[in-house]
DNA sequence: CGTGTCTGCCCC
DNA sequence: ATTCTGC
DNA sequence: GCAGAATGGGCAGACACG
């Protein structure tokens, strides 16, 4: 009755849209029965979507024959329940929303390629869980995301390739009966001999073919059997298990993990397995992200408002509206919700207002606060100089160095705490007690009996933009990203750190109870300049400057280079120029030496063998081994791998021509180490031009060894593919020696600067 | 208790 | 990180 | 131009294994 009461109110869908049979086609309202849940039958949701629809992909799959039918089995899932205890342990709350359902919006969102369709169609599913199972619908938001929990959680689920294959080995093996049944060791089952061992192989073999392990798994349930048909999933019973896997550690834990896959696994019907593997995998790959999601949830909420009783009384908010008024009116609310969310990304925190207080009241209750990390403003490549001016066109603008460090977002608390996060919102602090120590503000005296000068006096608190560079305090220079990634990342003590770090702020985001966020740059970069004072090799401002000539951002950028910095950020100061990522996330603009033509480092290397590609790379290569030659040896040595740079006509076509080329063994005159040893080898017959950042001393490449480091190669930073080389033969490829005196040429540069600023001191 | 392998809303 | 692509 | 999905090097941690 519920159901019926929703579709009357939903008469929303544009006719074009309703193609389907019924209203079970691509586009399920909460209307449709589809997707709504009656709060009494929570099996129901699943009914109506099961019967096999004309094309159904799921119609001809020989998987889904072993298991009943879901209509079957919902049919009498409610008089199962009233017969006694259910058969399985498990049974899903009330209101749960079956995972199959969301198995089912996922499969429509991925054969969906439109944006506005994909919004639509998870609008009109979370439509459905606001409006039935409102405590879901964090669950099922942190499903869509493929995120155990909030980041603030430090969540990780430590599941790899390796393991969920192995998982999915055991579950499909030949042994029947119980998932748990296989008691295998781990190690045990790589060896081929074994059935388990078999079984493997046979789960990489078919993840290579499909490129997808969501893929295998859906197609291996036929040969699962058990004798009870376990409880069917729901999105927090997976969820659930998704955040107990993270939880886990410890030894065996691995085991334990595995073990709940299958316990999954076993009770996967249809498209639950491939979607429960992907999220495993930590790929969902069905064209669904934060964006579209935010989006969708902001749609949902704001036509069908949580906090209802049934019947609902508005079932589309939007529903009077003319469509002209309706678009800007949920555009209006997707700008709300995307820029709180920005102000404090973390469901867990705005579901709940969402909930009580509705979408329009949300930034009264959720807005930036010191210690809750909030989403940094990020920058776009500008290819060359006048492509900046062009942009910004007359708008005033400032460039300021792009150190090559870790970006870090300080926050300093009334309390006087401190916290440090990353570029995606984990806490770093305790990487970075060093950091934190120097952070006090200027009334407080350090344990030492040195006040800090860092904050002048009055910043009660703030939030801080900055970079953490890798600082040598000896020879007072900066060090290269390769060094800062060497400090250790969990509960550092202070006094043991080797690698000095020290603080480049460029922006501030917050400053004693008010954001700033929505003031300009030139009022931000101000008020920070007022607020703290520079402290050498601690805290520092990042070299700036103002200008609108394109023969000074050339010479900034050689200076910045010079400097050990990457190149440049450019950002205007006054239009357009506030902090709001949700307006527009790549608002500044950044310019490295290698974005620009005919700069930066090229190199022309062999390729030596390929890596079968996955997703949307499925049944071709989607990456390559690459090699430099050494005249000395005549050797090919493995330089790097490259994924990038490709379009898709030219990645057909290297695989239509490299498959002529492959190997069944690595020509004796291949040097390279197992760790990236190629899915296949190919014999080296041609040259690829690739550009790349900076080179670095790698401990698995092999290029130039022995001629910069006595046993460790040179590889590339940021490689990418430029085009084929048809001139040139595979003995002419950049050659060792020239990979060594590129390595060291970029040495020099650095050391330039030592140099220069040796001369002004001495003079 | 070493060593090797895998993993990461990793960092870039 | 870089890059490409559908919308 | 956005949003998403391909892919890169290399590090510390964590765990499995011997």
């Amino acid at each position: 009755a519920h159901a019926q009461k929703l579709e009357r109110g939903t008469p929303e869908e544009p006719p074009q849209e309703r193609q389907g049979p019924d209203g079970n086609g691509d586009a399920p309202s909460p209307g449709s029965s589809s997707t709504a849940v009656p709060p009494t039958s929570p099996h129901a949701s699943c009914c109506p979507l099961s019967p096999q629809q004309p094309g159904d992909r799921d119609g001809d799959s020989d998987g889904d024959r072993d298991v009943a039918p879901a209509s079957k089995r919902c049919r009498h899932s409610p008089g199962d329940q009233d017969k006694g205890p259910p058969p399985a342990p498990k049974a899903p709350a009330p209101n749960s929303v079956p995972y199959l359902a969301v198995a089912r919006t996922f499969e429509r969102i991925e054969e969906a390629s439109a944006r506005l369709k994909i919004i639509e169609i998870l609008t009109n599913f979370l439509r459905s869980v606001v409006a039935l199972s409102p405590s879901e619908l964090l669950p099922c938001l942190l499903l869509c995301l493929n995120r155990p929990g909030a980041a603030s959680e430090g969540l990780e689920l430590g599941i790899g390739e390796t393991l969920l294959s192995r998982a999915l080995a055991q579950a499909t093996g030949k042994t029947r009966g119980l998932p748990h049944g296989v008691k295998d060791g781990i190690g045990s089952d790589d060896d081929v001999g074994t059935p388990a061992g078999r079984q493997l192989a046979q789960i990489r073999s078919e993840a290579q073919d499909k490129g997808d392990l969501g893929l295998v798994a859906e197609s291996s349930r036929c040969t699962q059997r058990t004798v009870v048909p376990p409880a069917p999933l729901s999105a927090s019973s997976v969820l659930g298990k998704l955040r107990e896997m993270a939880a886990m550690s410890g030894s065996a834990s691995a085991t334990k993990k595995i073990d709940i896959i299958k316990g999954l696994f076993v009770a996967c019907r249809h498209s639950e397995a491939r979607y429960l593997v992907r999220s495993l995998s930590g790929k969902l790959r069905i064209g669904l992200a934060e964006q579209s999601v935010l989006t969708a949830l902001a749609h949902a909420v704001a036509l069908t408002p949580p906090g209802q009783e049934w019947p609902l009384a508005v079932v589309d908010a939007g529903q009077s509206m003319a469509p002209d008024a309706r678009k800007t009116w949920l555009e209006e609310q997707s700008r709300i919700l995307k820029q709180t969310f920005c102000e404090l990304p973390d469901y867990a925190a705005i579901v709940p207002v969402l909930l009580e207080h509705g979408l329009e009241q949300l930034p009264k209750h959720c807005g930036i606060t010191p210690g809750v990390p909030l989403k940094p403003m990020l920058a776009q490549p500008a290819r060359c100089v006048s492509e900046l001016l062009k942009r910004f066109e007359e708008a005033a603008f400032t460039c300021e160095y792009k150190y090559d460090g870790e970006r870090t977002q300080i926050h300093v608390l009334e309390s006087g705490a401190v916290f440090i996060y990353s570029r995606n919102q984990e806490n770093t602090t305790s990487k970075y007690p060093d950091l934190v120590q120097r952070i006090p503000k200027a009334s407080w005296v350090l344990s030492s009996g040195i006040v800090s000068k860092m904050l002048k006096p009055g910043v009660r608190s703030c939030i801080l933009d900055a970079e953490a560079v890798a600082w040598d305090k000896v020879t007072k220079q900066l060090q290269p990203f390769q060094v800062l990634m060497t400090r250790k990342r969990k509960d550092v003590d202070a006094a043991a750190i080797k690698v000095q770090v020290c603080v480049y702020a460029f922006d501030l985001l917050y400053l004693n109870g008010e954001p700033l966020v929505r003031e300009p740059l030139a009022t931000r970069r101000r008020l920070l300049r007022q607020s703290f004072e520079e402290v050498e090799g601690e805290f520092l401002f990042a070299t700036s400057m103002d200008t609108r000539s394109a023969d000074e951002v050339s010479d900034f950028l050689d200076k910045a280079i010079k400097a050990s910095c990457e190149g440049l950020m450019v950002k205007t100061l006054e239009v357009e120029a506030t902090y709001e990522i949700a307006k527009r996330s790549h608002k500044w603009l950044k310019l490295k030496k290698d974005y620009l033509d005919g700069l930066g480092d090229t190199l022309d290397l062999v390729v030596i063998g390929a890596y079968l590609g996955k997703g949307k790379r499925a049944g071709m290569y989607g990456g390559f081994l690459l090699a430099c030659y050494d005249d000395e040896s005549e050797e090919y040595q493995s330089i790097c791998k490259i994924g990038t740079g490709f379009t898709e006509e030219s990645l057909e076509k290297h695989y239509q021509f490299l498959k002529e080329h492959v190997l069944t063994q690595p020509r004796p005159y291949y040097r390279w180490d197992s760790a990236v040893a190629p899915d296949r080898w190919l014999a080296a017959v041609q040259v690829w031009e690739v550009k790349c950042g900076d080179l670095s001393i790698s401990p698995v490449y092999r290029a130039a060894v022995g001629l910069v480091d006595e046993d460790k190669g040179i590889s590339l930073r940021f490689p990418r593919f430029l085009r084929v080389r048809g001139d040139k033969k595979p003995e002419e490829a950049t050659s060792s020696t020239q990979v060594a005196e590129l390595y060291k040429k970029q040495q020099q540069i650095q050391n330039q600067q030592q140099a220069e600023k040796g001369d002004e001191e001495f003079y």
